[in-house]
DNA sequence: AATCAGGATCCGC
DNA sequence: GCGGATCCTGATT
């Protein structure tokens, strides 16, 4: 009985999946993905046009999120979003995560997914930053690498940057001014550092990968 | 106006 | 204590 129920919702997630040309796993989501599942999750559940308030998000900043992250985001229907996608994720949860070949980003992601942290996980600001680097398909209009070999990093959009940042920690009230306070912490730790030149949102980690 | 530098303080793990 | 988050002053771009 359970396992038909479950069977049934698992041929759902997987002909949408094949509908919407997406991986079944959130995680390999560009925020182009996210929004492709949101107006079909919008049109099967005839909901309102919520896409608009996930803008910017890839599937990862929406398995990072809480219900109540979820909520602030859409007041109405967060809650039901939040557990639409908790369906997909224990349909992967089942039958495992995603591998490099699946994501979008197969190109960029050689050993970058290995070293992933996923939810629930604390994670250190230089950490986030890195991830989102490695991930260049998802974010980088916010944030890229300028030199690599060189681990020189721009951030293209702090507002973005600090806003994903605040999420992950759960943060709302997270900005630009705090997080480069953090960011400036680790200059004596040598961890990340302002480059040889000095220019505008430009950092440098101390140790390149 | 936005960013940068760094001191002080508070907080959760 | 560690890793921020928050708040702030003052300088720089």
């Amino acid at each position: 009985m359970q396992t038909l129920v479950v069977g049934e919702v698992l041929k759902d997630v997987d002909t949408a999946c094949k509908l919407l040309n997406i991986s079944q796993d959130p995680m390999c989501w560009s925020w182009l993905q996210v929004q492709k599942w949101l107006l079909w999750t919008e049109h099967m559940y005839h909901l309102p046009r919520v896409s608009a308030l996930f803008q910017g998000l890839s599937g990862r900043d929406l398995c990072f999120m809480s219900e109540t992250q979820f909520r602030q985001h859409s007041a109405q229907f967060g809650d039901m979003l939040y557990a639409h996608l908790d369906i997909w994720r224990s349909a992967v949860a089942m039958k495992g995560p995603c591998t490099p070949e699946d994501s979008t980003s197969a190109v960029e992601s050689s050993y970058a997914d290995v070293m992933t942290t996923y939810p629930n996980q604390p994670i250190h600001l230089w950490q986030f930053l890195r991830e989102l680097l490695l991930r260049p398909h998802n974010y980088s209009r916010c944030i890229r690498w300028l030199n690599k070999e060189k681990g020189i990093f721009k951030i293209e959009d702090s507002a973005h940057v600090a806003r994903l940042w605040g999420m992950r920690k759960n943060r709302p009230a997270m900005n630009y001014d705090k997080l480069s306070r953090s960011i400036r912490q680790y200059y004596k730790k040598g961890i990340i550092r302002k480059p040889d030149v000095s220019r505008r949102l430009v950092y440098q980690f101390v140790n390149p990968v």
